[in-house]
DNA sequence: GACCAGGCACATC
DNA sequence: GATGTGCATGGT
């Protein structure tokens, strides 16, 4: 079908541009949690001084972060901003993983990806992206991430209508790819390398790979 | 100084 | 169900 070329298309032309990104960045499955919550609306570089000051602290898995207190958290974490909220979801985080796997996050590979994400989602503070991302990433579980630029991206080409919600983003790739759990981790990776050069708010169409397959955008109001 | 970032929850209409 | 607002730091 024409979608499944579109799409394909894009993948090896972002791909050819910005090369394999081989995400997450992050050495173990709890980083990559800790990770998706700090970056929630936040840019990766103060994800990354966080990450490092939790890491100089020892504090980078459960047990560990669970023993901070809420000022301890908070400190370390500031550099993503929203850190009070945040070091609430971190341990929101780390009390269900205590509750589902004793915080060994091997015994969750038992578990059927529906119900993780139903989990995930119930916790305050982890919304439909952040679970996804937890389950790709983390668990390697092939679900399709949306984010920010997935929607710009496709609603600035017409692929889908203004206001359409994260399960229709999330259909658009799923119904129309193969069932590849590396595509899946390196395709939303190249989206977000694509947005973050060309699909901000106010789009910078220059020199835009994705131009080169779907066409001008059309200029849709800043979102 | 303004704009923006790899969201989410909650209030209000 | 859509729309608006608070949360907060740091880079460009």
């Amino acid at each position: 079908m024409l979608l499944d070329r579109a799409l394909m298309e894009l993948y090896e032309k972002l791909r050819e541009t910005y090369g394999p990104q081989r995400w997450w960045p992050g050495d173990t499955a709890f980083e990559v949690m800790v990770g998706a919550i700090l970056t929630q609306n936040t840019n990766w570089n103060n994800v990354e001084k966080a990450i490092g000051r939790l890491k100089e602290h020892d504090a980078l898995e459960p047990e560990r972060l669970a023993a901070l207190n809420d000022e301890e958290l908070q400190e370390l974490i500031r550099p993503t901003g929203y850190f009070r909220q945040k070091s609430a979801r971190l341990k929101r985080l780390v009390w269900w993983l205590g509750e589902t796997c004793d915080g060994e996050l091997e015994l969750l590979d038992q578990w059927p990806t529906d119900e993780l994400r139903q989990e995930l989602v119930s916790l305050r503070g982890i919304g439909p992206e952040t679970a996804d991302s937890i389950l790709l990433y983390a668990l390697e579980r092939k679900v399709f991430v949306v984010d920010t630029y997935t929607n710009r991206i496709t609603v600035r080409h017409e692929l889908l209508d203004p206001g359409c919600g994260y399960h229709d983003l999330q259909l658009l790739f799923t119904d129309h790819l193969p069932d590849d759990l590396e595509l899946y981790k390196d395709f939303h990776a190249q989206l977000v390398q694509v947005g973050k050069r060309h699909c901000r708010p106010t789009p910078v169409c220059d020199g835009c790979p994705v131009r080169e397959v779907l066409g001008e955008p059309t200029l849709e109001e800043d979102f």
